[in-house]
DNA sequence: GAAATAACTTGCAAATAGCAAGCTATCAAT
DNA sequence: ATTGATAGCTTGCTATTTGCAAGTTATTTC
């Protein structure tokens, strides 16, 4: 679906459905890179599951590698692409914690309140860790 | 669909498909507040626009009133709670602007890797003298 | 009063989502 | 080495959602 020359439009195009953000919250937050770890966070169908994972391998946004402990295991890791987009989420956090009923994750929703950019900064060094790990 | 206690989640039930966030960015960026005017920034169906806009205003996110100066436009105001979503949108232009071809509007992206919160500021002030113009 | 316009509404076809039950490769245990 | 379990992925079918085109109604303009 080609849309317009918006920025936000182009994005709503890669990410801008019902699941693509909560399979990336599920890997740049939570850390859960293996299809079956995705899959039970929310109650996501496993064939949706495997077409957002995909598109977005097919957009750069994430990578698919085989675990070296386990060859059965596929685990998908966020490229810099991705991880870029975590102010997002958190933004997301904070205007859920506000406006919805779901009250999940407040702490993460005040911290942001006082030092947004080191909470930002904090995230992205946690997974940029993890990932390094998972690749080592 | 009610999935679980996060933040994300729940935000994601109520602007989390490929529209509802275009339209918001119409409302709250090109102050796009008639009908016709969102319909025509991107190719949405009038039956899709009318059924996001009922389900806008149904959370709370925006307000129907009807145009003083012409009686056969509805306008739709954004609230405080669809204005606090204004640092999603700004968080998706510069996202959208680094990582896809769409490159509408640089000058904001770069403007925000400058002053983040002066470019938010100055948008929600912008939207809200407007919406106040218009309901006066 | 007639034509135009704005906001909806409806009917139907096409695309997408979701469920359940598969299949294949790898691993762990006997 | 065979057996059973597990992880990732696929397929078939149904239900929901989307998108298009053509209405309808209220209000304004000429």
């Amino acid at each position: 679906m080609k849309r317009s020359e918006c920025p936000i439009a182009a994005a709503l195009d890669l990410i801008g459905d019902r699941w693509t953000l909560l399979v990336l919250r599920d890997i740049l937050l939570a850390h859960s890179y293996a299809f079956s770890e995705i899959a039970d966070q929310e109650g996501i169908a496993t064939n949706i599951l495997m077409d957002r994972l995909d598109r977005l391998v097919a957009a750069g946004i994430i990578e698919r590698h085989v675990d070296s402990a386990d060859r059965r295991r596929r685990i998908y890791l966020p490229t810099d692409c991705a991880i870029e987009l975590i102010p997002v989420l958190v933004d997301l956090v904070v205007w859920g914690n506000a406006n919805t009923a779901a009250k999940g994750v407040g702490e993460v929703a005040e911290a942001v309140l006082l030092d947004r950019d080191a909470v930002i900064r904090d995230l992205e060094s946690k997974v940029r860790e993890s990932v390094a790990a998972k690749k080592a």
